[in-house]
DNA sequence: TAGATTGTTAATCGATTAACAATC
DNA sequence: TAGATTGTTAATCGATTAACAATC
């Protein structure tokens, strides 16, 4: 019990320290030193009270009647998110998404290093795909022994996903980045995030129409 | 009032919608003609009962002791996230990502027609995209009159993705779908959804630490 | 000291869960 | 009728908001 057990953050706070860590890096790019909650949470979208609530959760990294230090709020969010060094992101999947998200050159300033491509297809092995080199699915085991990879992105068609995610998770990996439109089950300790497109534009449609909706009957 | 006045479904709620519908085509394209709540929301990971009230505030849709017909809930579904008929989207964007969303096959079967591609970069208009032509950002106001888009995918810089949604917010578009790595800021009545790699992975990255110190803790 | 702003408490809001009557 | 499963109510849970005492 040397170090006290924050731990268990409500899951909304966590998905929001990474949203605050943005912003926090683009203020200390500007050289700014302190900033209030107030001012934190337009740049973000949340409401100060909270950010406040989000933040304190962490310590008490602010100064009442000053604010909060930008650099030393970075890194504090920065160690709480597990960041403390960057950490090593495998990416399955090298066709045309695939591709995309290897070349992306967003990762490195955010804590994440894409340290490997691994594709099913054995004719795609050795092509060059963003910075590396795509490496056969066969390879898995020793691709994530050997970067230590604890997460992965998966650009694969949907008709695999779940085989190959089954795989990724019996190869350590414990956290997966999944664009399939599928819904991926995976054993309790094993997180997924989906980013389906076709569901977010729904989604935008939905609320599109629906604001259209309030507008034809409002002019009736 | 001809039609009542259903509207404002929980938020919650419509994030779902899309994933339901989902699961139900790919139990149709199975020949599958019902399905009960539990099967339903094993299959989307949601609890039998989220599952039956988000339906249930569509209407009464299933029968009791029988469950809900496959093909008529996916109809209902779609109507009700105004996918009627396909919806039109632009893509701003043609670099390596806003080129792999061109090309990507699986918007179609779920309502969602690219239209457009646009580019700021003069050198790219007339290049072939996906299926389709890059067009001059210079051109957007009448590519979206043409096409009636109400929605865009926003695959620009960073730098750029704050001017460019303003311009599209003008000339009509009333829902983004934004991989830029910023915060957007939109005038009321516009909806964005926020697709950030980096943020997702983070989160990813939370979890995995948190389940790690855990054991560790366990383990002393 | 006076003004500003945090950290935290209490009140509100909203979503999920549990349970079961209705009904196929 | 008996078994199954929905639709809905009431209870629980959790997150947000409002407000303000603490304190810089």
């Amino acid at each position: 019990m040397s170090t006290p057990t924050a731990s268990a953050l409500p899951r909304p706070t966590v998905a929001r320290l990474p949203v605050y860590l943005r912003a926090l890096t683009t203020l200390a790019a500007a050289g700014t030193l302190r900033v209030s909650s107030t001012e934190l949470a337009r740049r973000t979208g949340v409401s100060p009270a909270v950010l406040r609530r989000d933040l304190s959760s962490l310590g008490q990294l602010g100064r009442r009647g000053v604010g909060y230090p930008v650099t030393a709020l970075e890194q504090t969010i920065s160690r709480a998110l597990g960041l403390a060094e960057d950490q090593a992101v495998i990416l399955v999947g090298a066709g045309h998404l695939g591709s995309a998200l290897a070349g992306y050159t967003g990762f490195a300033d955010r804590g994440m290093r894409v340290c490997a491509v691994l594709d099913a297809d054995p004719r795609l092995a050795g092509a060059r795909c963003g910075p590396t080199v795509v490496q056969s699915m066969d390879d898995v085991e020793r691709v994530i022994t050997e970067t230590g990879a604890r997460l992965a992105i998966l650009a694969v068609p949907a008709d695999v996903a779940q085989s190959v995610a089954d795989q990724l998770v019996t190869a350590g990996i414990r956290g997966l980045l999944n664009f399939a439109p599928v819904d991926l089950e995976v054993p309790s300790g094993v997180s997924v995030r989906a980013v389906d497109l076709s569901t977010e534009l729904q989604i935008l449609a939905f609320h599109q129409a629906e604001l259209r909706d309030e507008d034809r009957r409002a002019g009736d």
